[in-house]
DNA sequence: GTGCGTGACCCTC
DNA sequence: CTCAGACTGATTCGG
DNA sequence: CCGAATCAGTCTGAGGAGGGTCACGCAC
């Protein structure tokens, strides 16, 4: 502990502090931490501040939000639908063949009839994000069947708790609604057949989805507005591997709402460092704002190409167009659509629903709306008259199709004109995995030990490889017989491993043809002809053509298409391999095979992993040969596991650190800490170090008492030693390692 | 007009 | 990259 | 045998260190 505890004395941050001299006993803080006391001419208020701020916030934040919000929000909201659950129920009981759509409309118009439209009925707590119904959902749900109403528009939605509340037709845009029961995708929708999906229907999907997280999409659209609510719904420009960004961030869109709005730029920033949410502040603003003149609404289409535009821009004075732009759709907002143009810019839609989601409700879009139909169409629910639970098991297989389909071929401008054109169950002839177009890599589970590795492979037979500390890089060798590299996320590495591309003909053995190969590229020293640790590999140029670090790659015994265009996905590692081996020749320091053994034995298991850690590998990644062992993303992503010896038990030590700081939370985290910054104390120069920042699980948020007795009293400085407490400026919070059973995550 | 430092953004793990 | 929280589906346990 | 409890797996969104790239703005 004691030489942990000195090494960040020693370590970069030493040089930085000492570029100025003792100013305060406390160090500044690195540089990126230098925001959290405002700016550094202003230390000493703003810690005052804080600590006031603090004050005021914990008893109301804490006290009231937890056990009021989650302990009697909950059974309120759970006690308000209980008597309306028997009506949804009904259905699957007597009538299982019955579309369980009649019934909660009739529940409505029976029931809570009188309810007014669209509006969230008193009783019925609004989920925040982070936030769910514990009970009734599932139950609920699965006997209402999960999906029966279409979904309107670009995307539309369904949720159980509304529908014994909600009544009344919507027709203008403005009281949409996409939630409302018995939604129709042609009469309920806010436009007519052949004009552009507006924004606001994206908009108001959202804020439902936000809520209860179920979508809907519906194919009625023409392909390109499709297209881009789904681009929008998933907050991408367009496929990973063409690398489309915004280049706007956080800073840039807080100048853009502050100039849009007419209001001051610091309080455009204190307002959303309180809400935590950027999109919040920007509606609210909005909402204060007269126009002239309303210019033209926004539809769907038009946000996702300026969006593209704003992507585009490079060059002298892009920020200001950009910003302009940004002040262009601004001005044109209604309602919500503010808060997630924001957030669309901010690449944090945080509506949690993500990719696979979106491609569930693609799925079963195209499965109950058959594309391909005249309009209007006959078929709105191909699966009228069937039971839930079969209904079910079709939708999730045809989505299993679409999921393998996209991670082989991940780029929705190819996939959805097929899908819409040639149907589900056709998609993999067209979609196939094509050398040259990036594939979702399969991923790894960490566990704790050899012990839990046997557990969870059990009988199956796997091997054991080590785990290269590099970065992950797929090979992508072409029939032309060009050369790609991707990175873990689908981006175009191609420039940055010019070595590695230029040695790919050698090795290559003349019967391959194409192929895509899963490999790590990590840094090897020619000299010592020994692997490199992993920072120095981070220091290398991004783009750069000329090799400053010599890469060697380790093919990581995974092939995934070969020589006749033959995906082998779907084949298991053992054969992936063998093929690997007669496809590829080894070369020392430029490529080659993953060091692996074949072993169930534990002790030769151990030894392997003490052998990697020492050959500077980070451990062993184990992967079944046989069972379960094909590349099929959709199936399982993280069908291997890593061994590392971080994960170990009882490995790693403790320090004695305390805390200097504290970040404001976001998103989730708003109104508690996002991050403490933690130092280590220096008795020599007497003055504190900042090592590293730590984030605390959400039920630990600083708030509870720590009583006098938790506190080192010998301590000048407020070190708690044994039971892991926190102190922020001046107010205390316990971590209870007991109950998150982590400590790990302390000091990590 | 050029050179360089810096902040913002993005990407790797 | 790690971790926690919400959710789901399968399995086990107890009345 | 049924419902409750538990467990394991998946998905999502919080957060971390460290570094490169680009545009902006200032100084010369």
């Amino acid at each position: 502990a004691d030489e942990l505890v000195k090494k960040p004395v020693k370590s970069p941050l030493k040089a930085q502090n000492g570029a100025h001299e003792l100013e305060s006993p406390v160090k500044k803080p690195p540089k990126r931490s230098r925001q959290i006391l405002d700016s550094d001419e202003e230390e000493e208020a703003p810690v005052r501040e804080k600590q006031e701020t603090v004050k005021e916030k914990q008893p109301a934040a804490v006290k009231e939000k937890q056990p009021a919000a989650v302990k009697e929000k909950q059974p309120a909201a759970v006690k308000e639908k209980q008597p309306a659950t028997p009506a949804p129920a009904t259905p699957s009981t007597s009538a299982t063949s019955e579309t369980p759509a009649t019934t909660p409309a009739e529940s409505v118009s029976s029931g809570t009839a009188s309810t007014p439209k669209s509006v969230s009925p008193p009783g019925v707590a609004k989920r925040k994000t982070g936030q769910c119904f514990k009970t009734g959902s599932r139950a609920l749900w699965n006997k209402i069947g999960t999906h029966f109403c279409l979904g309107p528009a670009a995307v539309g939605y369904l949720c159980f708790q509304y529908f014994c509340c909600i009544v009344g037709a919507t027709s203008g845009q403005t009281d949409y609604d996409p939630s409302r029961p018995n939604y129709h995708p042609i009469d309920h929708a806010c436009w007519k057949h052949g004009q552009k999906v507006p924004y606001l229907a994206v908009a108001r999907t959202f804020e439902r989805i936000e809520e209860d997280s179920v979508i809907n999409l519906s194919v009625f659209l023409p392909v390109d507005d499709l297209l881009c609510c789904v681009y929008l719904c998933l907050n991408q420009l367009g496929p990973a591997y063409l690398g489309m960004e915004l280049g706007v961030g956080e800073t840039v869109l807080m100048k853009a709402v502050a100039q849009a709005t007419g209001r001051q730029l610091d309080k455009i920033k204190a307002e959303a460092q309180e809400k935590g949410d950027l999109g919040l502040v920007a509606e609210s603003s909005r909402s204060n704002q007269r126009m002239m003149f309303q210019p033209a609404s926004l539809t769907a289409l038009s946000v996702f190409k300026k969006l593209k535009e704003i992507a585009a821009m490079s060059g002298n004075s892009a920020m200001n167009k950009k910003i302009d732009i940004i002040k262009g759709l601004f001005v044109a907002c209604r309602f919500s659509e503010a808060r997630y143009i924001v957030r669309s810019l901010a690449g944090k839609l945080r509506i949690g629903l993500a990719e696979l989601s979106v491609l569930s409700a693609l799925s079963q879009a195209v499965c109950l709306t058959p594309p391909g139909q005249d309009f209007p169409p006959a078929v709105i629910d191909a699966g009228k008259g069937m039971s839930a639970d079969s209904k079910r098991a079709w939708i999730e297989e045809k989505t299993l199709v679409l999921k393998q389909t996209y991670c082989e071929m991940p780029n929705y401008d190819v996939l959805i004109p097929v899908l819409l054109k040639e149907g589900i169950d056709e998609l993999p002839k067209h979609c196939k995995l094509t050398p040259g177009v990036p594939l979702r890599p399969m991923l790894a589970h960490p566990t704790k030990g050899v012990g839990e590795v046997m557990k969870k492979f059990d009988e199956a037979a796997f091997t054991c490889e080590y785990k290269y500390d590099g970065e992950r890089a797929q090979i992508h060798i072409l029939e032309s017989g060009e050369v790609r590299v991707f990175s873990r996320n689908q981006e175009d590495n191609t420039t940055k491993y010019p070595d590695i591309i230029s040695r790919i003909p050698k090795v290559k053995k003349e019967s391959v043809v194409s192929c895509v190969l899963d490999s790590e590229a990590v840094a090897w020293d020619r000299e010592k002809k020994q692997i490199q640790p992993f920072q120095v590999l981070t220091t290398r140029k991004r783009k750069v053509r000329i090799p400053e670090i010599c890469w060697q790659c380790i093919a990581r015994n995974a092939l995934v298409v070969c020589v006749s265009e033959q995906s082998l996905v779907k084949q298991p590692l053992s054969r992936r391999r063998a093929l690997l081996h007669e496809s590829f020749s080894e070369v020392e320091g430029e490529f080659v095979f993953a060091k692996s053994i074949d072993s169930d034995n534990t002790d030769a298991i151990a030894e392997f992993l003490e052998q990697s850690v020492k050959d500077s590998c980070e451990g062993l990644m184990v992967k079944t040969l046989e069972k379960d062992a094909t590349y099929e993303i959709a199936k399982r992503s993280h069908n291997w596991l890593k061994l590392k010896k971080d994960y170990l038990d009882g490995v790693g030590d403790t320090v004695d650190l305390c805390v200097i700081g504290a970040y404001l939370g976001k998103g989730k985290r708003t109104g508690t800490y996002g991050g403490f910054l933690l130092a280590c104390y220096d008795e020599e120069n007497e003055e504190f170090q900042s090592v590293c920042k730590v984030t605390l699980p959400l039920c630990h948020s600083p708030g509870c008492c720590v009583t006098s007795e938790h506190m080192d009293k010998g301590s000048k400085f407020p070190v708690i030693r044994h039971i892991p407490v926190m102190a922020v400026f001046g107010i205390w919070c316990l971590y209870d390692t007991e109950k998150s059973g982590n400590s790990n995550s302390l000091f990590t």
